[in-house]
DNA sequence: TAAACTCGACAACGTGGTTGTCGAAACCGT
DNA sequence: ACGGTTTCGACAACCACGTTGTCGAGTTTA
C-alpha cells in the first residue's frame, strides 16, 4: 500500500471549495456585467421563480423555506429592480412574482457565464476527467440532495 | 459528437449537492452520537479553535469574520458547552477561548464520520474514481479557496 | 350556504453577520 | 519612565435571512 488514503474530512472541504470558487467567480464577472447587487442566494431564488412567474407561498415550497421567508426575499429581489409583483387577476388573494427584464437578464448571464466556467474546467482537466466527476457526483448524490433550497440550511 | 455537454450551471449544483449530502449525513450521525445541537457553522467554528485553544479576535481572522462576529459564535458554543472562556494569565486584555471536553469530542467523532462517509462513498464509486475526484478538485481550487471561512459567505 | 382551506401581510423572535465606539491593557519609541 | 499607538473584548445599533403564530380576505368544497 503506497499511499494512506486520504482523511475523510478533506472531501466536503474540496467540493464546497470547488462550489465556492465556481460561484464566486461567477459573481465576480456578473459584477462586471452590470450586476454588482445580486448575491448567490438572490441566484437560486430567481431560478426558482423561473421565466412565468410564480406566487410567494409556491416560491416558499420550492425553495424548502415558509412562505413569509419567501416573502422576504421577493422584498429584496424588488428592492433591487430584480422581481416585482403583480396582481393576479384570477385570485384575489394571489400576487404573481415575475422577474423584471433586469432579473432575466441576470439569469441569462449567469447561464453563459457558467458555461464558460465549465469550458475552463475542461481547459485544465481534459473533458473526460470533468465528465467523470461529474458523473461520479451524479453518483453519490441521491435525487433529493439536488434541490434548490441552499440557503440558511447552515445555521 | 454523440452527446453534448452539459450545461454549466449542473456543475456547481452537482459540486454543493456533494458537500450537502456529506453534511447533512455527518449531522444525523453527530445527532445519533450525541451531539444533535451542533450545527455545521459550529464545527467550522471548533475546528478553527483547534485543541489547543484562540482568542476571539484571532478566531475571527481564522473564520475571516470580525471578531465581533467570532465573539457571538463563541457564545453559542459556551450556551451549548463547547466551548469556554478562560482569562489569559500573561495578558489581562485577553480571554482564552478553549474547547470543552463535549467539543473535543464532537470534533473527534466529526472525523470518524467523516473517514466512514468516504468509505461509503469508495463502496460506490471505487477508490480511482474518487480518488481522481479528489485531485481533480484540487487542480481546479485555488488554495485561496481552501479555507474554512464558509459562513455567512452567500447572503 | 357554511365550513375548511389558502394567500399574503404583520409581528416577534433567533442567529449570524456588519460598523462604530469604548475602556483597559500591552507594546514601543523617545 | 512615560506617552502614543495598537490590540483586546465588550456593547450598541443595524441588516439579512430564517422561524412560528396570528389575522383578514378570498376561494374551494362538502
Amino acid at each position: 500500500m503506497p499511499d494512506a488514503d486520504p482523511p475523510g474530512f478533506e472531501l466536503p472541504l474540496l467540493l464546497f471549495a470547488g462550489f465556492r470558487t465556481l460561484i464566486d467567480r461567477l459573481h465576480a464577472e456578473l459584477a462586471r456585467r452590470g450586476h454588482p447587487d445580486v448575491r448567490p442566494v438572490h441566484g437560486f431564488a430567481m431560478q426558482a421563480i423561473g421565466a412565468h412567474g410564480t406566487t410567494a407561498a409556491d416560491l416558499g415550497r420550492r425553495l424548502g423555506v415558509s412562505k413569509q421567508a419567501a416573502g422576504k426575499t421577493v422584498d429584496r429581489l424588488a428592492a433591487l429592480g430584480y422581481a416585482e409583483r403583480v396582481d393576479d387577476p384570477g385570485d384575489a388573494r394571489r400576487k404573481l412574482i415575475r422577474l423584471t427584464p433586469r432579473g432575466i437578464d441576470s439569469l441569462t448571464q449567469s447561464a453563459r457565464i457558467f458555461d464558460q466556467l465549465r469550458a475552463e474546467w475542461v481547459d485544465q482537466l481534459g473533458a473526460d476527467r470533468l465528465a467523470q466527476l461529474e458523473s461520479s457526483l451524479r453518483a453519490v448524490v441521491p435525487a433529493t440532495a439536488f434541490r434548490v433550497d441552499a440557503p440558511g440550511w447552515f445555521g
